[in-house]
DNA sequence: TAGGAAAGTGAGCGCTCGCTCATTATAACA
DNA sequence: TGTTATAATGAGCGAGCGCTCACTTTCCTA
C-alpha cells in the first residue's frame, strides 16, 4: 500500500506495539522474536523494521509511551480531590483498581523493563524518570496535606512518597508472577488504616 | 585431579556460583554466558558441565540456596526478640542491614530471578514459596502481637503482612535499579512510625 | 490506464551461544 | 614408578536469531 494515510501508519504501529507487549510479556525480552513479533502484528518482518530500527527500540519505545505515563496519569486523574486525605487515598484505589483492570499486562511489562534496566542505560533512565516523577508527585500530596494542616506536621514527605511507590512496585512485582494468598482489597484497608492512624492521628482508625 | 577430596569439590561448586551469580547480576540470565562464567569461575566449560548440568540449573540453584532461605534466617535471626513489636521492628532493621550489606549482589540477583519466574515454572515456583514462607513468618508475628494484646485486635494480619512482604521487594527492586532520592534510613522511620501508629494506637508517634 | 513511489515480503547472511566429546593432565595407590 | 580412575580441556557442532536486501505488490496521480 503506497502513500497511505497517517492513521493507517499509526494504527500499524500500535498493532506492532501491541504485538511487542504481548510477546515480551510472554517471553521476556531477551526470549521474544523478531518473527513472533511480526507474525502476532500480521506483517512480515521487513516491513516491521520500517516501523522501528531495532528490538531494542520497540521495548524502550513502549516503556515510553506505556509505562513513562503512569505519574501524569494519576495527576490529571486525582487532580480534582478536595484535600490532602482524599486525594491520597483516591491514590491507592487507583491503583488497586489499575492492578485488577490492566492485569497482567502493563505489571508484567514493568518487570521486564526492570530486567533489562539492568543491562540497557536507556531503560534504566526511563525506569529512574519514571520513578522520580511518582516520588515527586506523592511527596507533594503528601506536603500539601502537612501544609493545610491536615496531616501530622512532623511527616517526613519524602520517606513517605518513597515508602508508597515502592510498596506500589512490590505489590504489582508479586501480582505478576500470580503470589497466592494476596488479597488486593483486604491491602487496600491496611494501608489506608495505616496511613490515616499516622497521618491524622487525631481520629485513627475508620477511613 | 583426580580422586579429589569432597571438600574440593564443593570448593569448586562455590566457586563457580560465585561466578555465575556475579555474571547473572551483571548482564541477566539470558546474555550472560557460559563461557563468562566458567572463565570467572576459574574452570573450562567442559569442566563446568560435571558440576551442573545446564545454565539454567545453575540459576535455580543460586534461587533455592542463595535467596530461598531468607525466611528461615529471619525467624532465627528474631527467634530472641521479647514480644511481638520488638520483633517486628527487627525485622525492618534486618531488612535495611541486608540491604545495605549484601548490595547489590542479593537484590540483583532477587531481580533476575524474579525475570525468569515470567518463563521458567520452576523458579516461579521457587519465588513463590519464598513469598509465601515470608508471609507466613509476618503474619505470625502479628498474630502473635494480637493475642499478647500488644496490637490492636481488628488488625489483619494476613493483609499486614502481604504488605510488609510487598514493600521489603519494593525497595529491593528500586534499590537494585539505584534509584536516586531513596534514604533507606529515614524509610525506615517512618516505616515503624505508621506500623506503631496503627498497631499500637495508644502510644503513637516514637519509635 | 500507465507510471511511479511507497509498503510489504521472506529467504538467507553472519554471528552467537549452549553444550559435547575426544583427548590430555593429574592425584592416589600398589 | 607404573597404573588407573577421575578431573579438566577447548575446538567445534548445531540450532537459533536479529537484521538486510533484492524483489513483489498495491494504491495514488496525471
Amino acid at each position: 500500500m503506497p502513500k497511505v494515510t497517517a492513521e493507517h501508519k499509526e494504527n500499524r504501529r500500535q498493532a506492532i506495539l501491541d504485538a511487542a507487549q504481548a510477546v515480551f510479556v510472554e517471553k521476556g525480552y531477551q526470549l521474544a522474536t523478531i518473527d513472533e513479533i511480526a507474525a502476532r502484528g500480521g506483517l512480515s518482518v521487513g516491513a516491521l523494521y520500517r516501523y522501528f530500527p531495532t528490538k531494542s527500540d520497540m521495548m524502550l519505545t513502549l516503556l515510553e509511551e506505556r509505562l513513562g505515563r503512569t505519574p501524569e496519569l494519576f495527576r490529571r486523574l486525582t487532580m480534582h480531590a478536595e484535600g490532602a486525605w482524599q486525594r491520597l487515598s483516591l491514590c491507592v484505589d487507583l491503583f488497586v483498581l489499575a492492578l485488577r483492570v490492566r492485569h497482567p499486562g502493563t505489571g508484567r511489562l514493568l518487570l521486564v523493563a526492570w530486567g533489562e534496566a539492568l543491562q540497557d542505560r536507556t531503560a534504566r533512565l526511563g525506569l529512574q524518570r519514571r520513578f522520580s516523577d511518582l516520588l515527586g508527585y506523592m511527596k507533594s500530596v503528601v506536603e500539601e496535606g502537612i501544609a493545610s494542616g491536615e496531616f501530622r506536621p512532623d511527616a517526613d514527605p519524602s520517606a513517605l512518597a518513597a515508602l508508597l511507590v515502592s510498596l506500589a512496585d512490590g505489590v504489582t512485582l508479586s501480582w505478576s508472577i500470580a503470589t497466592p494468598g494476596v488479597d488486593v482489597r483486604r491491602m487496600r484497608g491496611t494501608v489506608l488504616g495505616m496511613l490515616r492512624a499516622y497521618l491524622v492521628p487525631s481520629r485513627s482508625g475508620e477511613e
